[in-house]
RNA sequence: CGGGGCGUAGCGCAGUUUGGUAGCGCGCUUGCUUUGGGAGCAAGAUGUCGCAGGUUCAAAUCCUGUCGCCCCGACCA
């Protein structure tokens, strides 16, 4: 490719749109361009990348055995209604685009394709001899992101390979999914990524085991949490740790004691010279569910604890089964209260807050559903708020209270804390972007869309399910985020727009130029993926854009053209290698070859 | 959805407080010079000041509404 043709526009300075390195860069390199709130144009350079991404991808599902297929993208809502998705997708989250055709039908934009691909399992398979079957594409995924940000990392439309995998029992799909880890780890190898594979929530889509491959990036939206030692790492959504021990605290008698202005926990225990582990802490949610009503949710905490809303919500699902799925979980706090017209006595609640506290508040049915993490159910005696403004409570022990709790590990495991598996070893926070995410499914999607087969015995039997995501366009600028200088980008030579530029420092002479074109049309022809720096511009101009475009080498046909000199010089290295032109090919080639495989380990023949 | 901010040339921005001929840098066009790290000089082109109403002799500037975008929070595969 000549950059005359390329449409090569680079920008100056950073787009004011662009906060995070990567999305800057993308931008001034003129490889991806903003059509909407996030909503962006793959140009040329971009689309590049991508598709070397996207062979790499093949590459390894094919290898495991997958086909590749495609599936629309328009949905009906009643396969969606079947799943029980559709109103957690548009109502609940709301992050289903979704529409009305002309005849009055609803359709929805595929923001993942569970329900299609099993709906075709179940009319295709019928006996366990078709398993196990496993199916992958490579296609635009559309969601209504609340806040789209930094370009590609939160698109509302993105590029996603998803694959889903068919097993006639639990332990083949253990297998499977075993194999999926080793591919996935096999793909952001090659594409020069550093990931690091954690446990992760299932979140929306469900199941069981699930894990995540998270970029390690300061800039990334996920907190990973892991042992030193690197046999544990969880995205903090998941995390679990052992919290601190609590300092004891000796209560004789049931006591209330005066805490005036004082509704905070640090208040609270600097005015009583108290610890925060000796306090509990009541947080006041309501839950929104599919069916049914709102339901009040009182949950407690040793005083010193971070709340886990997503192990929350986790936690309520399956004790209100009958209300379907959960559709939001909204904190009570002073604001929302007062809106609600509730005059709660917040910042000195006690767990004992009594059912009627609430009644009136439009929408909340029923008594509490009270839930109690361990850190509080571990407490001898502890001090809590009184249900009294101004005053505290210190409390012998729960007994002292009569009611019954939910116990449920509901806290946030922080930084610095011990881990289970070894509590001699503490937890480190690493940022990271969320690359990849596999599951288990079960038979959660077969049993809802009735995807069955018939075994061995001929009896009729839901199928095993797995699921395995790449965000391939967030991928693609999380290898930019991971490898970039004051320059500009840095791509591997694997997924590289052009793995090598040639620079005609001065297209007016005519020796720079006839070399150039010689070593163009003797890399093109050794199967070099090339770009040829034609432009007329000045060297300077062609040196910053192409450190800016980040491909890996460069050859530079300059002043010692004339006596078949040229310099080749690597993006990520300062060094620069004088050699003869005919020497190009026999120096280049064995390493380009290397490169292309990216950073997997040499396997020996 | 709550809080904050911004919409002026392709990009980055000033001008808005205090109404009075539309500006700057980069980029673009042409010419000459220059030619190894985003060149110099000269001449030029480019705007529905987001949109719609209103106030006024006069609106980028004041008022009302509306649309879009960004940041923080909430939320989030």
């Amino acid at each position: 490719m000549r950059a005359q043709d390329l449409l090569l526009v680079t920008l100056r300075e950073p787009p004011a749109e662009a906060e995070i390195p990567s999305h800057q860069w993308l931008v001034r390199g003129g490889f991806i361009r903003r059509v909407a709130s996030g909503v962006y144009a793959y140009m040329p350079l971009m689309w590049r990348v991508l598709r070397k991404v996207e062979a790499i991808i093949r590459e390894e599902m094919d290898a495991t055995g997958a086909l590749e297929l495609r599936l629309p993208t328009l949905q009906p809502a009643e396969l969606w209604r079947r799943s029980g998705r559709w109103d957690t997708y548009t109502v609940g989250e709301g992050i289903m685009f979704n529409l009305t055709d002309r005849q009055g039908r609803e359709l929805g934009l595929g923001p993942t394709h569970e329900e299609v691909i099993t709906s075709l399992a179940a009319d295709l398979i019928r006996s366990y001899r078709q398993l196990p079957v496993s199916l992958y594409q490579l296609q635009t995924k559309f969601r209504d992101e609340i806040r789209p940000r930094f370009g590609l990392m939160r698109s509302r439309e993105f590029i996603m390979k998803d694959a889903y995998s068919f097993h006639g029992h639990g332990e083949d799909l253990r297998r499977y999914y075993g194999s999926m880890d080793q591919a996935y780890r096999r793909i952001f190898a090659r594409c020069g990524l550093k990931v690091l594979a954690v446990q992760a929530d299932s979140g929306a889509i469900g199941g069981g085991a699930s894990q995540e491959f998270m970029a390690i990036a300061d800039a990334g939206e996920d907190l990973v949490l892991s042992s030193g030692d690197g046999r544990y790492a969880a995205n903090q959504e998941r995390a679990q740790s052992l919290a601190p021990p609590s300092v004891p605290l000796r209560v004789a008698m049931d006591t209330r004691f005066a805490t005036p202005g004082q509704a905070s926990i640090e208040a609270v225990c600097a005015a009583h010279n108290l610890d925060p582990t000796q306090t509990v802490k009541v947080l006041l949610h309501r839950a929104c569910f599919a069916k049914g009503p709102d339901q009040p949710v009182l949950t407690v905490l040793r005083g010193d604890q971070e709340l886990n809303t997503v192990k929350l919500t986790n936690t309520l699902g399956p004790l209100l089964v009958e209300r379907g799925t959960i559709l939001a979980l909204e904190r009570l706090d002073v604001d929302t209260l007062q809106a609600h017209g509730l005059q709660l006595p917040v910042g000195f609640l006690g767990p004992d807050l009594p059912d009627d506290a609430i009644q009136g508040a439009p929408g909340l049915v029923g008594g509490f559903l009270r839930i109690m993490d361990a850190t509080a159910a571990d407490l001898a005696g502890f001090v809590c708020g009184a249900n009294v403004p101004d005053q505290h409570r210190r409390v012998p022990g729960w007994s002292m209270l009569g009611l019954s709790f939910t116990k449920a590990d509901v806290r946030a495991a922080q930084p610095g804390d011990r881990c289970c598996h070894d509590p001699g070893t503490v937890l480190t926070a690493t940022r990271g972007i969320e690359v990849g995410h596999i599951f288990q499914l079960g038979r959660k999607y077969s049993s809802a869309l009735e995807a069955c087969f018939s075994n061995e015995s001929g009896s009729m039997e839901p199928m095993w399910m797995g699921c395995y995501g790449i965000g391939v366009s967030r991928l693609a600028q999380a290898v930019v985020e991971q490898n970039h200088d004051r320059n500009g980008m840095i791509w591997p030579v694997s997924i590289a727009p052009f793995e090598l530029v040639i620079i005609i420092a001065n297209g007016e002479e005519q020796e720079q130029c006839r070399l150039a074109e010689q070593l163009y049309g003797e890399l093109r022809a050794a199967g070099v993926d090339v770009l040829l720096d034609d432009r007329v511009e000045r060297a300077g101009v062609k040196f910053k854009d192409g450190d800016l475009l980040g491909i890996p080498w460069r050859v530079v046909v300059g002043r010692n053209a004339a006596r078949g000199q040229i310099e080749l010089k690597t993006r990520s290295a300062r060094d620069v290698l004088e050699m003869d032109a005919s020497r190009l090919l026999r120096h280049l080639l064995p390493r380009l070859q290397r490169q292309r495989r990216g950073s997997l380990p040499e396997v020996e023949v």
